[in-house]
DNA sequence: ATTATCTATAGATCTATAGATAATGC
DNA sequence: ATTATCTATAGATCTATAGATAATGC
């Protein structure tokens, strides 16, 4: 047994599924316990309640993707975007969370600013100097937010195609494809 | 008067803006009775229900931009994409219950497919023809979906950036810088 | 003895409706 | 006469807690 028991991984684990699934107002703590299998009271002994339980399930540390090594070249923009896809779709719980809570949630949209827009600027630098510094303060926030955007908007769309479409993207090389996009744009060759 | 009683549309007007703000669950009919100034009871002579009154905020056509002609070329990229941020951000409050909301409403998931997805082919099929059909499925979706997601992210931001950041980003030219990076990424020349 | 859990329920919402009252158009 | 609205409230949740019971570690 770590520094947390066991019960209270457990709820954090099914809430944070849950919170991504109907939102803050739509999971109720009723149906928490049910999945994990406890009173509601017992949630309780772990929590001061319901939103103490949401902030649990979101970790400022989720959203920081791993640091990659300092050479600024094309081929690094590869790594980025393959470490950003792979930090969202470990992570999409948690992203879901985020972008469609943030709004009614004040801590969730400051960790959300911090995480995201002003600490993770590692992006952002490395596709400055990838690009001579030509890069606008928008185009800047499209690469920080935008991308991140985008890579959530498709991961998400993924899931409900497995659900809904029969029609199958091959979505296997989506970060390459991505880096082309960001790299060369529509006109530029590869 | 038209078609709808001016209540009706108060009802719609005001429902749409609360069920941005709050999102489905958060956005009671007491407040929504209360800032259009009738009673709740009123609310039900106009609609079955709380759910018939959230589907009437969305209408289809919002989400479908306006139609560009036929020429192929660099500029009209331009235009399309200025189109497409115009429609998100006049109608920012429908595009923040649809990105919030539609895992939560099968109804709204599939106006999203259908409308955005399918129908919405058109920025593809330009782009396409300008990239001399070098496009993959993924970075088509990229295009559909993504891009819209990441205009609707930065919308947002500005919005929350007016509220709460002191720092102002110019975004007058947003729709320019991002059919800049579209075009030409970030090695290529402008 | 202490910690973890349960049952039962209080108190606060929230949606929706029944029945009464005011406003409108023929 | 009909339509639009109101007051009042039923019935169904939902969060949170009080008090009782079972499990654990010294």
């Amino acid at each position: 047994m770590g520094l947390q028991s066991d019960t209270k991984k457990k709820i954090i684990q099914e809430a944070r599924k849950l919170f991504a699934e109907r939102g803050y107002n739509g999971a109720t703590t009723a149906e928490i316990a049910r999945r994990v299998e406890v009173s509601e009271a017992a949630l309780y002994k772990h929590f001061s309640g319901k939103k103490d339980i949401f902030l649990a399930c979101i970790t400022p540390s989720v959203f920081v993707p791993p640091k990659m090594n300092s050479d600024h070249n094309p081929d690094l923009v590869r790594d980025v975007i393959k470490a950003r896809v792979e930090v969202i779709r470990s992570n999409l719980d948690s992203f879901n969370i985020l972008f469609r809570e943030s709004p009614n949630h004040p801590e969730l949209a400051k960790m959300f600013m911090e995480q995201i827009y002003i600490q993770d600027k590692s992006m952002e630098q490395l596709l400055q100097k990838i690009s001579n510094g030509n890069l606008t303060p928008v185009q800047s926030l499209l690469y920080e937010l935008g991308i991140t955007s985008a890579i959530w908007s498709i991961l998400n769309f993924e899931k409900l195609q497995e659900e809904i479409i029969s029609e199958k993207l091959p979505l296997d090389h989506m970060e390459d494809e991505i880096a082309d996009v960001i790299l060369y744009g529509l006109l530029g060759k590869k």
